[in-house]
Formats: structure tokens, C-alpha cells, sequence
RNA sequence: GCCGGGGUGGCGGAAUUGGUAGACGCGCUGGACUCAGGAUCCAGUGGGGAAGUAACCCCCGUGUGGGUUCGAGUCCCACCCCCGGCACCA
């Protein structure tokens, strides 16, 4: 019996070897065939679970695979060390943070060893220590001499669990990203990096990264938000300019208010001074709101007018300005026109409040409706309209009229003729008119839309309380799709604009208001700038001093860096609390002056770390210019989906400041980008007793401590929910190889999956097989010499070498490709599969057995390193699998020698050839070869062949009559 | 609501360019070994039918309904469902 497959005692034995050999050491100064191979650092926070596997596994597979293939690859690893969960966990135990931080960052390494993955520790950076903020705070100067680092004051987002503002990027959905509290707005002075001047650059390069997933830039593309148009100015009616940004500048003449933010700078100006209490009030509860509150969909929309109108300045109409919540102050100019006509929501608020709604743009389709309520007619309209070949519906004695395009002049002649003398009727689509027996009435200003409400009103008790035209259109339900919609069309009711077509309206307009100087075309972004401010003690001491005669003073360059005080840690303490760190001279004038005490956002940190690994020690400058402009942009980064936007953006943004200052040659960081996906297992909640590890869950889904039935969820693996897998006991039970070889087979890298224990054990089942079929080769091979004579294999042997070759290929391509290394690991298992086959005959070709076996071990050595430096070394290759080239392709095997070609008769599948290449190659021999196979032949005797396609080397198929 | 991705056996997934659907693994079924097996090995495994010595043969089948094509998981149109991002962005 041969010894049986023992991964605790092999991987021991190789644990350290790698990094001792220094296999995963690159050699900077030499960039001929560098490879700059980059996973996201982690936040060392507790443990590595199964999870975390899915991306330093995948990206260890894919360095050794590298190595193998001749490449300098660098590889590094280090710490986003800075960051709340260390303060409050240092908080909760009474340990200082960065202790505490350390103690992590040596647990994380012990499991990266076990696993196999190794990286460059000479490069190991962590940027909570001093040699790595010094430059996170050298950038911060940098940005602030180019501008790009200012100082206001503005409504910011702040976690009040978390105790500190956050940046837009880290609000999800009104919560904080981190601890999911409720935020609130508060106003406060706060450091910000300019990312809005880069808006435009940001968007426009996602183009030049074209190795990027779409997903991703998508992302990025609406987070950017560029939204084009105009902005316009409006003037109050004592002669402020308004101005306000809009998309539709096409749609102006149908402005019937103005909404300005709660919190613009001109309300307090123009309100008026019987409106102020309400407005007050308006104003203060609006800041009171949340959020949560504020963003809450469906919520009716509020606000108030303040009194003051403005002026139109297209066609000179007076109208009301309101204040409202809906339109927020962070975006365009915090004001806007109200077209209710051609926005939805702008017509809920005019129809709630009473403003009137004018139609300036032509729906699409050009229908028109009009609708006659019983009794406002003569007899006999309905038999008229129908002979006159309208469309007509009638119920309860009401007509219902729909007209096509170009029916309008007809229909309002007939029916003019049948209104009673105080009726009208509406017809409502490419603007709205009013039918009366001796007028017809547009509504295409507010001064007619007054007009054709006081008529109607005196002629109708029923509509006498109505305050606007809309409202009085929209208690007809049957109108109610033609009153508002945001389309574009032809121009109505515009002045001098109007016919203009939908497809030109927008660039006449414009370019019609700045011939005229009331407007000009603009562009907007959702974007904000970044708010990098934090008021926490963990983290990079913002590198600014106050001072009462100087103001705001960086500190000079010499004097980097502004290191934390160094307190004893035991409560929560922000560095405003700490006098030893606040009181430092003054820079300039050398008086008594205050530090700033705010540190960065930790996405500061991460946003240039990967510049920070080409020279890690260099303690004269940030990075080393020469050889950073060799080495990156990084060739591979690989990470979570989860920093699609946030530190993916930043990152960017980083990059080009620092270009833009001549620091880089380059403008993109990271020219491949690959997302992992996340692996997944059943979470259990107990409402009681809240997460349930899976392992403690109760017979039948119940919670171990009061056996109530458990929720069950599939979710990401993570330390909060519970439902880890630690890797120390698959390690312990299956080896580590097992372990990488499942996280690897169990599906694409890129998506999320579930963990399943029972495709641990089929790695397991295949390693050992694996194991057990090589040693037992090995003495028989061991001093065979010579490479394998294809000429002389018999049809097994033939068949397992070019089973071998396409491996290889396989493999190969996998990994210089899309990474779908599930199916690299399938097309191992097959040609395992074939090999034993072979084994399990009499004829065998040691030859041919050794290029199998030495093959195999050098195919699967970047998914399981252990087995396969084991097994390698026994061969007695001398050399580590690492120094040894990777398997190159026969070209030769791939030219099969028979192929089997299906034949298609009307579509299906009859028959199935076996061809020698030559044939099926030869679009003629194949045609001719099919139709005289007997099978082949049988089924189409007696039909009339009608077509016959034959593609070399795929099938042939036959349409019969 | 808008934008994107995706629906393939009992399960994870494969099919990379319009060309043999279901590779590989899990699970399941049967068998072998065994005192025993939740270990290991061998065989089978999309559904249905015919056949019964067997090779093999027939029908259906990739979310639903249409279409293009000699041929569609793959392309086009409409719809349903799931996941992700954004969400009063003017």
C-alpha cells in the first residue's frame, strides 16, 4: 500500500521554505519583465476567515503561476492600520491601538504563512506608523499648496455612534457605513480635498482603462453624476440674480416658481417680512431632519413661499419663489425652476400648492384628448363624432374623445357647434385649450391661464374652489397621463422658440440665452469634494497649525511628521483633549499657536500606499520617482467589489494630483482591475440572542439558548454575523492545499458563493487521489530519461499526451485571461482522470508517464504549492518547483488526429463521425464522408437533400424536403 | 423609479467566436472492501419513452412568450423573477 496523502507533515516541511529561498522577493531595480501584482491590504482587524481567502489565495495562485513563467513580480503586502474599529476595540479592552493593531497584523501573517501565501516582507508597510504617515501628511501639504486642500465650512455628515463626520462616500442610505447609526447634519469648518476639480478627468479616463470590469465603472460614471444644461438667471423682483442650473433649458417658458434650497444664502435676503416666522420655521426643521428622514421615498414633498417672485427672464412672467426640501443646497446652485409641466415632481408640489401648471413642450405621439360630461352638449355629438370617424367612448352618458395627430381643427369645428351655451370642453396633448361655443381659449401663459380659470369658474358652480387649470384638468381622471410628462418634444408657448423640434429645443435654448446673456450651457456633477476630516485620535494628524496673527500655517516639510501623542490609551479621546499635542509655535512667527486637531480619513491612507511599496524604507522622500514610473501603474490589482467607488476613486484622484504636481509620469493607478466576489455562508438570527454561530445552531433550525426557530440567511462570511469558517481548522483537518484548491474550484472568482464543506472533502478526495497516483509512479519513473516520441504512443498514449498539451493550454490561458480558474482546476481533474486511466493498463510509455507526472505537478503548484514541492522534491528534481519554468504546449498535440464530427439532419443530432483530421479539415471530404455514412445515409434515402453546410472541424449538417 | 448584472440538472457551476447543452465537483443510487462506515474504491445519474443481450434509438429540455437561422443557453423583440449600484441630483 502506498504511504497515504499527509498534508499536516508536508506542508510543515515547506512552510518557510519559499521565503527563505526568497522566491518572492522582486528585483526592483531591473523592470525588463516586471509584473507589479497588487491584492487590497487589509484592515487587520481580528482574524482571516475562509472569506478572506477568495482574494489573497487567488492572488498567491496567480504570482506563483507568474514566477513560473519568467516574470520579476512584485508583490507586497501591508497594513491599512489607521481607523475607528482599533480605537474602539482599544476603548472597550484598555489596550492602546496600536497594540492592539499589532497584535492583529501578527495573527493575520501566522495565517498567511499557514495558508502558503507569501509576499515581499521586505516591503511590508502599515500606515499607522510614522515612516508612513510622515508622506501621508507630505501629500496633504502638497495638495494644499496646489489648492486642492482647503478649509470651509459646510453642512457635513456626522455618525453621531462613531463620534465624527464621515464623507459623503461613507453615508449608505442616510446610515453610516461602518456602524449603520442614523446621521446627522451639523455645520462645521472641516479640511477637504478639491476631488470636484477632477470630476471631468475622473469620468473621461474611465475610457482608458479598459481592463477595468464595466460594473465598476459604471459605478464610478453615476457616482461622478455629470449632468449637462444651462444655468440660467433669474432676477428677484428688487433685482438679485437667481441663478439656477437646469437640464431642460428647452422647457423656461413653462417656469412657473423657483425652489430655492432651505438653506440658500438669499432667502434670508428675500423673504418677505410677513412670511419670515414660517419660513424660520421651515428652515429649522428642514435642519433638524436627518438623513433618514429627508431621503425617505414617497414622503410627500414640503415647503414654503417666502413672499418674493422673480422674473422670468425669458418671457418676463412674475413668479413665486418657494423654499423646499427637495431641492438641495450641495447640488448645481441649490436653486431651481419649477416647470411642474415637464417634472414630476415639480407637478406634484404645483399641484399640492395651487401653482399653476403651463405645457411648453409637445408630448411624443401627438395624441390629444377631450372630454364631454353628459348634458354639456346637444343631442346627437356622440353619432356626429363617430360618422366624422373619431374615436369615441361613452359611459354613463359622458363622451370620451381620443384624437389622432392633425384631428384638431375638425373635431374642435364639430363640436363647437354642439357645446350648450355654458359649457366648454378641454383639449388636452400638444398644449392645452378650452373649447367654448365662441372661443377657444390656450393655456400658454400665466395671464391665460387665469383667463380660462375665471371663465370657467363663472360659468361652473362645480369648479368655482379650483385653484389652477391643472387642478381643475386633474379631477378628470381620463386626462390625468397628458398633464405632465418629461419627454422631450417640440417647443410650445415659447416665444420666439416656438416649433422648435424636441431634438434641437436644448442647444437653441442655450445657445439662444447667451446670445442674450441670461444664461450659458453648463455641466454639474453629483460629486462632491471629500471631506477628509476626522476627530479621532487614530489616525494621520492633519499637518496645519492655527494661529491667531498667522491663521492657518502648514507645517513645514522639515518638520514632518506631526506625530501622535503618544497617551497612555484608556478612554475615548479625541487629540483636541490632549494640551501636549495642541500647543505648538507657530510656524511663521514662532508665537503660541494650536494645532490642528482633526487626523484623515483613513482613504487617505490607502489612496497612494501602492506608490509607498517601490521604495517602503525611503526615509528623504514619499516614493522613489524613477523606479515608480517603471513599476507601476500596478498591472493586477485585485479586491472587493466594495471598493468600487470610495477607494477606487480616490486612489485615481490621488494619482493624478500627483501627476499633475510632475511626482508621476503616469495618471491611472491600476491598469487591471479584478473584483473578487465574496464567499457566503448561512447566517442564524435570533431575535433573543441575535447572531448564532452555525456550528451551535439546534436540531431543526432552532437557537441553542431558548429554541426559538432561527432566521436563516445566506450572507457574506463575516466576524459580526457569525458565520465564519476559520481557516486554522480546515487547515488542521484537510491541509491548506485543500483548502486553496476548493476556494479555487468552487466557482468563478468573480462571484459570490456559498461555502459548502462537502466541496472541501471532493478537494480533499481529488489531492489524495492525486497524491496517491504520483508516489506510486515515482520509483518507476524516477530515472527514465529522454522526452517523450510522439510517433511512437500507441492511441492511449496519443490520447493522454494531447489530453497533457491541452492542459497546459488550458491552464495557461486561464491565467494570462479571464482568471476562471474553476475551470483550470476542472481540466486538472480530467487529465487526472485519464492518467489513471492509462496507469490501470498493461502498455504504459514510462516516457510518456514522466511527462504526465512532472507536468501535472508543475500545472497544479500555484493552487496547491505544498503538495507539489513535496511530490517535486521526491521526484528528485533538485531544484524547487518555483525555479523551474512553467510546462510549455506541444503545438503538435493539438493538431488532433481524429475528431468526431456530429451530423445535423433538419436540426438534430443523427450521427456521430469518427474522422481523421485531414477529412474533417476538408470541407469537401467532409460533406462527401457524411452523406456516406450508412446512418446518414438510411436517414435521408428517399428525401430530397436540400442543403448540405459543412464547417471543418465542427459538423455537418443536412436539410432534407 | 433609473442604470447595470444574472436566471442552465437535486446543488456549485461548464459550454471563451451562433455549431454535440450539462465539463469538473458536490449530492444521490447501486456495488466492492469491511465487525462497522458519515472512510476509501468502482459504476450509474437532466426528464420521459421504447428496447430488453447489448450497442444504441425516439421525444422533451438552458426563467416565459414570440422571432431570425440549416442550426440559438449564445443574436433580436416583449415580459416575469433574482442580485447589485444610485435614488427628490433639477
Amino acid at each position: 500500500m502506498s504511504e497515504p496523502y499527509d498534508p499536516k507533515t508536508i506542508e510543515e516541511r515547506w512552510r518557510d521554505f519559499w521565503r527563505e529561498k526568497g522566491f518572492f522577493k522582486a528585483d526592483i531595480e531591473n523592470t525588463d519583465r516586471k509584473f507589479y501584482y497588487l491584492n487590497m491590504f487589509p484592515y487587520p482587524s481580528g482574524k482571516l476567515h475562509a472569506g478572506h481567502g477568495r482574494n489573497y489565495i487567488l492572488g498567491d495562485a496567480i504570482v506563483r503561476f507568474l514566477n513560473m513563467r519568467g516574470y520579476n513580480v512584485l508583490n507586497p503586502m501591508g497594513w491599512d492600520a489607521f481607523g475607528l474599529p482599533a480605537e474602539n476595540a482599544a476603548i472597550e479592552q484598555g489596550v492602546h491601538p496600536r497594540d492592539w493593531t499589532w497584535r492583529n497584523i501578527e495573527e493575520f501573517k501566522r495565517q498567511f504563512r499557514a495558508w502558503g501565501v507569501e509576499y515581499d516582507w521586505d516591503r511590508e508597510i502599515a500606515t499607522c506608523e510614522p515612516d508612513y504617515y510622515k508622506w501621508t501628511q507630505w501629500i496633504f501639504l502638497k495638495l494644499y499648496e496646489r489648492g486642492l486642500a482647503y478649509r470651509a465650512a459646510s453642512d457635513v455628515n456626522y455618525c453621531p455612534h462613531c463620534d465624527t463626520v464621515l464623507a459623503n462616500e461613507q453615508v449608505v442610505g442616510g446610515r453610516c457605513e461602518r456602524c449603520g447609526s442614523v446621521v446627522e447634519r451639523k455645520k462645521l469648518t472641516q479640511w477637504f480635498f478639491k476631488i470636484t476639480d477632477y470630476a471631468q478627468r475622473l469620468l473621461d479616463d474611465l475610457e482608458k482603462l479598459p481592463d477595468w470590469p464595466e460594473r465598476v465603472k459604471l459605478m464610478q460614471k453615476n457616482w461622478i453624476g455629470r449632468s449637462e444644461g444651462a444655468l440660467v438667471t433669474f432676477k428677484s423682483e428688487r433685482g438679485d440674480p437667481i441663478e439656477v442650473f437646469t437640464t431642460r433649458p428647452d422647457t423656461l417658458w413653462g417656469a412657473t416658481f423657483l425652489v430655492l434650497a432651505p438653506e440658500h444664502p438669499l432667502v434670508e435676503a428675500l423673504t418677505a417680512p410677513d412670511r419670515r416666522a414660517e419660513v424660520e420655521e421651515y428652515r429649522e426643521q428642514a435642519a433638524r431632519q436627518t438623513e433618514v428622514e429627508r431621503l425617505s421615498t414617497e414622503r410627500e414633498k414640503t415647503g414654503v413661499p417666502i413672499g418674493a417672485y422673480a422674473i422670468n427672464p425669458v418671457n418676463g412672467e412674475r413668479i413665486p419663489i418657494w423654499i423646499a426640501d427637495y431641492v438641495l443646497m450641495g447640488y448645481g446652485t441649490g436653486a431651481i425652476m419649477a416647470v411642474p409641466a415637464h417634472d414630476e415632481r415639480d407637478f406634484q408640489f404645483a399641484l399640492k400648492y395651487g401653482i399653476p401648471v403651463i405645457p411648453v413642450i409637445a408630448p411624443p405621439g401627438g395624441v390629444r384628448k377631450s372630454y364631454l360630461r353628459k348634458g354639456t352638449t346637444r343631442e346627437g355629438l356622440a353619432e356626429a363624432l363617430r360618422e366624422a370617424g373619431f374615436q369615441v367612448a361613452e359611459e354613463d352618458g359622458d363622451l370620451y374623445v381620443t384624437l389622432a395627430e392633425g384631428d384638431r381643427e375638425r373635431y374642435v369645428a364639430l363640436v363647437q357647434g354642439y357645446l350648450n351655451p355654458n359649457a366648454w370642453t378641454e383639449v388636452i396633448g400638444a398644449g392645452w385649450e378650452f373649447v367654448f361655443p365662441d372661443a377657444v381659449l390656450n393655456v400658454g401663459s400665466l395671464a391665460e391661464e387665469r383667463a380660462v380659470l375665471e371663465r370657467c369658474r363663472e360659468l361652473e358652480q362645480r369648479v368655482r374652489e379650483v385653484r389652477t387649470v391643472a387642478e381643475l384638468l386633474w379631477r378628470e381622471k381620463f386626462h390625468r397621463d397628458l398633464l405632465f410628462h418629461a419627454e422631450y418634444g417640440e417647443m410650445l408657448n415659447s416665444g420666439p422658440l416656438t416649433g422648435t423640434p424636441g431634438g434641437a429645443a436644448v442647444k437653441r435654448t442655450i445657445q439662444w440665452l447667451e446670445e442674450r446673456g441670461i444664461g450659458k450651457h453648463a455641466v454639474t456633477y453629483r460629486l462632491r469634494d471629500w471631506l477628509i476630516s476626522r476627530q479621532r485620535y487614530w489616525g494621520a494628524p492633519i499637518p496645519m497649525v492655527h494661529c491667531d496673527r498667522c491663521g492657518v500655517v502648514p507645517v513645514p516639510e522639515e518638520e514632518l511628521p506631526v506625530l501622535l501623542p503618544d497617551v497612555p490609551f484608556i478612554e475615548k479621546k479625541g487629540l483636541a483633549d490632549i494640551p501636549e499635542f495642541v500647543e505648538a509655535p507657530c510656524p511663521r512667527c514662532g508665537g503660541p499657536a494650536r494645532r490642528d486637531t482633526d487626523t484623515m480619513d483613513t482613504f487617505v491612507d490607502s489612496a497612494w500606499y501602492y506608490l509607498r511599496y517601490i521604495s517602503p524604507k525611503d526615509d528623504r522622500q514619499a516614493f522613489d520617482p524613477d523606479l515608480v514610473n517603471r513599476w507601476l501603474p500596478v498591472d493586477l490589482y485585485v479586491g472587493g467589489v466594495e471598493h468600487a467607488i470610495l477607494h477606487l476613486l480616490y486612489s485615481r484622484f490621488i494619482t493624478k494630483a500627483l501627476h499633475d504636481m510632475g511626482y508621476l509620469a503616469f495618471d491611472e493607478p491600476f491598469r487591471r482591475l479584478f473584483t473578487q466576489g465574496m464567499i457566503t455562508y448561512p447566517a442564524y438570527w435570533c431575535d433573543e440572542h441575535h447572531w448564532i454561530p452555525p456550528g451551535e445552531v439546534a436540531e431543526g433550525s432552532r437557537c441553542p439558548h431558548c429554541g426559538a426557530p432561527l432566521d436563516v440567511q445566506v450572507l457574506a462570511m463575516s466576524k459580526s454575523k457569525k458565520n465564519v469558517v476559520p481557516p486554522d481548522e480546515l487547515i488542521e483537518k484537510y491541509g491548506a492545499d485543500t483548502e486553496r484548491l476548493y476556494t479555487l474550484f468552487m466557482g468563478p472568482p468573480e462571484r459570490d458563493i456559498e461555502w459548502s464543506e462537502e466541496g472541501v472533502r471532493g478537494a480533499w478526495r481529488f489531492l489524495s487521489r492525486l497524491w496517491a497516483l504520483v508516489t506510486e509512479q515515482i520509483p518507476a519513473i524516477k530515472d527514465i530519461k529522454g522526452a517523450v516520441e510522439p510517433g511512437e504512443l500507441d492511441k492511449a498514449g496519443e490520447e493522454l499526451w494531447k489530453k497533457l498539451h491541452a492542459t497546459i493550454k488550458k491552464v495557461t490561458e486561464e491565467f494570462e485571461g479571464r482568471l476562471g480558474l474553476n475551470t483550470a482546476i476542472a481540466a486538472l481533474m480530467e487529465l487526472t482522470g485519464i492518467f489513471s486511466d492509462y496507469l490501470n493498463r498493461e502498455k504504459r510509455d514510462p516516457r510518456l508517464v514522466r511527462e504526465v507526472v512532472r507536468n501535472l505537478i508543475l500545472l497544479i503548484s500555484p493552487f496547491t504549492p505544498f503538495l507539489a514541492e513535496e511530490l517535486w522534491s521526491r521526484l528528485g528534481e533538485g531544484k524547487s518547483v518555483l525555479e523551474t519554468p512553467w510546462p510549455q504546449c506541444d503545438e503538435r498535440a493539438l493538431a488532433a488526429g481524429e475528431v468526431e464530427i456530429p451530423v445535423q439532419i433538419n436540426g438534430k443530432v443523427r450521427a456521430r463521425l469518427r474522422l481523421p483530421s485531414s477529412v474533417a479539415e476538408d470541407k469537401q471530404a467532409l460533406q462527401e464522408a457524411a452523406l456516406a455514412d450508412p446512418a446518414v445515409a438510411a436517414r435521408i434515402s428517399g428525401k430530397e437533400v436540400v442543403r448540405v453546410i459543412a464547417v471543418p472541424g465542427k459538423l455537418v449538417s443536412i436539410v432534407v424536403g
